[in-house]
DNA sequence: CGACTTTGACCTGCGC
DNA sequence: GCGCAGGTCAAAGTCG
């Protein structure tokens, strides 16, 4: 399957939820955080590099450059936009809620890719620092690897844009609304889809097992409101924008906490939203509704119909 | 003009 | 000690 180039609004978007969600992996050492590293899976050869992939990295900022090669690192793994910048070596590196600098570039013995060295330039003094790289055994996924942590709150998102806009489309305020617009059309939708496959999920256990209604009872009368509280406890501190993509990375992470006790199934729920994350609309859109019976099953179906149609 | 990328040089760790 | 590979520095160029 051919990745095609989202158009501007959305890979705009899908690029600051990505990166949200990096984000949000990146400053939280919580076990949520934690889940949602290993929900984005690397590939294979994710584990050579850099040692392995490695959660809740220790936040020493005053690190000697001997030590930092010791420190722990967190590898992320994305697919990879298409390369279009004629004017770079070709890379697309998505964008980010932080303002990241390129200070370096490295061709690594055993990869036909080379190795981009990022330092953060939202703030001075910041030693937060990550590492892109394309998979040597899949081109179409960046590895990211992050090396310590930011020591300042993160900017807003008018700061990050401007740090992607040399790189990418110039995008106006226009174009932010129209992306939460969006945005907000789909955590509605998710919400939707992830009280349905609680339901669905209570409703099989019931009638496999007498044992387990208790279990699954608690987890979908507390979890909502665990859900809720996050979300007001969020709201007192983000604005509209922020929140929004709180919102999504919160419900990446519920995907994957619901889908830790069943691994057969641990695809059929998260791969929508990853792809829909990390590709934008119109991926996401096309894989729907030209994979909508083999990448999709399990999944509940109304809704991504009404997703599909709404993106359309 | 400021912020950014590019790129060759330099530094450091590690294996032999 | 030497050489290699990865990581960083910094000057030069680019862009808006």
């Amino acid at each position: 399957m051919m990745m095609r180039m989202p158009n501007c609004d959305h890979k705009v978007f899908s690029n600051l939820v990505q990166n949200q969600i990096s984000h949000n992996a990146s400053l939280d050492d919580s076990p949520a955080a934690a889940t949602l590293m290993q929900a984005v899976k690397p590939p294979p050869d994710a584990s050579e590099d850099s040692g392995g992939r490695q959660i809740l990295a220790s936040w020493n900022p005053g690190l000697k450059r001997s030590e930092r090669k010791k420190e722990v690192k967190k590898v992320v793994c994305i697919p990879a936009p298409a390369a279009a910048n004629s004017r770079t070596s070709g890379e697309v590196v998505p964008s980010d809620l932080w303002a990241w600098r390129k200070y370096g570039q490295k061709p690594i013995k055993g990869s036909p890719y080379p190795r981009g060295y990022y330092r953060c330039s939202s703030s001075k003094g910041c030693s937060a620092r990550k590492q892109v790289e394309r998979s040597r055994t899949d081109p179409n996924m960046l590895v990211i690897t992050y090396n310590s942590e930011h020591n300042h709150p993160w900017p807003t998102q008018r700061n990050a844009l401007a740090g992607s806009v040399r790189s990418h489309h110039h995008h106006s305020k226009t174009n932010n609304d129209s992306d939460q617009t969006m945005a907000s059309k789909v955590i509605m939708d998710l919400k939707q889809q992830k009280s349905n496959v609680v339901a669905e999920n209570c409703a099989a256990e019931r009638s496999s097992s007498s044992n387990s209604g208790s279990a699954c009872a608690s987890s979908s009368s507390l979890k909502p409101k665990q859900e809720m509280m996050m979300m007001d406890q969020k709201s007192n501190e983000m604005d509209g924008g922020d929140q929004l993509f709180a919102e999504l990375g919160e419900l990446f992470m519920e995907a994957h906490d619901d889908d830790d006790d069943d691994d057969d199934d641990h695809d059929q729920y998260h791969y929508p939203l990853n792809l829909l994350v990390s590709q934008g609309f119109d991926d996401y859109a096309a894989h729907h509704h030209h994979d909508h019976h083999t990448q999709c099953r399990g999944l509940n179906d109304p809704f991504h119909d009404d997703l599909f149609n709404s993106l359309s």
